[in-house]
DNA sequence: CCATTAAACAAACGATTGTTAGGTTATGGA
DNA sequence: TCCATAACCTAACAATCGTTTGTTTAATGG
């Protein structure tokens, strides 16, 4: 048997640096040396674990939607009532994207188009992780005429708009934003009927 | 008398150029080489109208802010009740940013720390406009207990998203994600009483 | 019609970008 | 203990970036 995997693979801290930057510069601004240099790297060493830069943003994406997807499930567990799910998984959801080194912002922050070549990968991912949201929102008992697609994508634009304004320390928590917001879908249930 | 400026100034057609671009691909994406060749310029020449590339982004968010404040105000004209205007704002804001090469674009896709020389600057002409905005909630007859801060950020981060998942052609017209848009402040107001 | 100069062109500058090729180290299975 | 190689370093590459400098063109007030 081969060594697949050494012990002192710096892999994870590779992808934890680029997270960091990516999410506080976008992809453009945040260059192969600093992503380097954030971890203890040199320039060159990236290329051992990723082809290239678009790779590695797509690293960080999967990684980032698998952490999002993971805390949001788990924060749902034994959870019954719908309205009280999707709360729950919009604190979920905001918390995340508020902390400033955080994968999930990444995912928020950084547009599928920023990578041409990669760009379809990106979406898929995306996809992948605002489908959780969409089966929350049609396991409410809403009226038959609600547009959920305008719905979800309403109240994904609202969610993902906070870390811009946002400020740490005094401002409004992920509870409290999660609970306006769902006065606005239940508001909005009301008078769809 | 000496000629400030002449008739066949391409200042604006640099403006339009580099609006067109950056609203497409953003700030770092959006090269000076590309800007001065879609407007037919030489790259140096820029240099004649704006000292550096930051300048040339806030001239254009400038213009920008401009542009959706004048189409916005136009639009409220003759409009008294305060949930009417709001809703034909919010109409005529999203039909602005959904335009691919619309100075308003710019505004919603760049944000204010892409270019930290001027984040400021820009910072405050977005500002300039979101208080255009605020006035109008301000006007609704909320109850006292509304945290109108949250809900005009709420607002505006679901307005702002719409370019994101718009498809031009068949998909929903400004008017109606205005509508749905007002059905989630009414449903808001009722619920927070 | 002339002199001024706004407005552009032409051509390069140094810095930075993503990337690569080849050499070095040290880890872990045998 | 040994050695294949995972994991990284070193040093550079060509391409592209924003920007500058000197020159040219043509519009305009007098």
């Amino acid at each position: 048997m081969k060594p697949a995997v050494r012990a002192n693979n710096r892999n994870n801290a590779l992808l934890e640096s680029a997270a960091e930057l990516l999410s506080s510069r976008g992809y453009q601004a945040s260059t192969i040396r600093e992503i380097a240099k954030n971890c203890g790297m040199l320039p060159g060493s990236i290329y051992y674990h990723y082809p290239n830069k678009d790779a590695l943003l797509v690293a960080v994406y999967e990684e980032g939607v698998r952490r999002l997807a993971d805390r949001v499930e788990t924060a749902l567990e034994g959870l019954e009532d719908p309205w009280q799910r999707l709360e729950r998984a919009l604190a979920t959801h905001v918390a995340m994207i508020i902390e400033p080194t955080a994968y999930a912002s990444v995912i928020i922050r950084i547009l599928p188009d920023a990578a041409p070549e990669v760009t379809s990968d990106l979406i898929r991912l995306r996809d992948r992780y605002e489908a959780i949201l969409r089966a929350l929102i049609e396991a409410l008992p809403l009226p038959p005429a609600t547009d959920q697609r305008l719905l979800r994508l309403l109240l994904i634009g609202a969610a993902n708009h906070v870390p811009v304004w946002h400020r740490a320390g005094g401002d409004a928590s992920p509870e409290q934003i999660a609970r306006e917001l769902m006065r606005m879908v239940r508001g909005y249930a009301q008078l769809a009927k």
